[in-house]
DNA sequence: ATATATTGTTTACGTATTAAACAATATGCC
DNA sequence: GGCATATTGTTTAATACGTAAACAATATAT
């Protein structure tokens, strides 16, 4: 039931020597957590790639296709296959725009409302799983060293060239 | 040149409202240090999946492919492809195997030590970039806490159900 | 009004993982 | 020793996924 990628599993095998390398633990963790996610996530016919369309509808709602897109660095193309999806299962809606008749106003729906709850509930079981044999004072600890880290992301880097 | 996923990153917008979650931060952080990592491999024609298997090599020589497969969780079939690719490099050998005839002892080649330096470098280099805004002690204590999450990683946990 | 850009969509393409089958060889059992 | 079964490496097909390109409808700019 627990199987992410049962025959592939594509990155470092996990060996002492490798203990001392923050990125490599970084990655393997990142990779454990999201596995976890979308594992519990089928539960309720999800995908991380929805959470972050939901999520951001219930901070802006009736945004574009392309506008989510923009949020998210997802391109138009594979966004419609995740509204199509989305929608087939009454999470959302596409309305017409009020100003631009190309475009779909994308609504989110109680339906839609109710399942990004669960997913949340979801993202917080993981979170204990995860995180569990950390005490919550070292959880504080990495949530301020990780935010460091992200606050020195820098998408568009100088690669002029 | 640096780009990673350019029309699909697939996974959560950057906003405040996600920061307070270590989980779907450390999907990010994961996924930016891989990104990292394999934009630079590329300079030495690898590829993160092709690392593990030279570290292995490194560590324990003249492995048999299901061997290496196990210690990454990467299935025979795919292995092929992936030794293919290293060989046809020349940074590791197929060689009979001393004992059992359908089996191949892969070996890691000079060529293939020097490339798995670099490969270390290229780590360091990530390493730094990622955690450059970290202070020694806070990458320590990263490292501390980091480590005590894989600790509690058990892989066949009992889902029974 | 006319040329150009943009939105949503579809289609084709290349790539990557999984599954299944195969030959050669090894192991266990009688 | 001989036979059934398992294992190693391999190839092939099936599947999924992201990217690119093209298209119709509509918007924007000149």
């Amino acid at each position: 039931m627990s199987k992410r990628s049962d025959r592939y599993s594509n990155f470092l095998p996990q060996h002492p020597a490798l203990a001392k390398w923050n990125s490599f633990l970084l990655i393997k963790v990142g990779d454990r957590t999201r596995d976890l996610f979308n594992e519990y996530l089928k539960r309720i016919e999800l995908h991380s790639k929805h959470f972050g369309i939901l999520f951001w509808l219930t901070q802006q709602d009736a945004r574009t296709q392309v506008e989510l897109g923009e949020q998210m660095k997802i391109d138009r193309a594979p966004m419609v296959q995740l509204i199509d999806r989305l929608e087939k299962q009454g999470l959302v809606e596409r309305t017409p725009h009020p100003s631009d008749r190309r475009a779909h106003a994308i609504k989110i729906t109680d339906a839609g409302r109710k399942t990004y709850q669960q997913a949340l509930e979801i993202a917080a079981k993981v979170e204990t799983e995860v995180l569990g044999s950390l005490s919550q004072a070292q959880q504080q600890q990495l949530n301020v060293l990780l935010n460091q880290i992200m606050r020195t992301d820098r998408e568009d880097s100088s690669d002029s060239q």
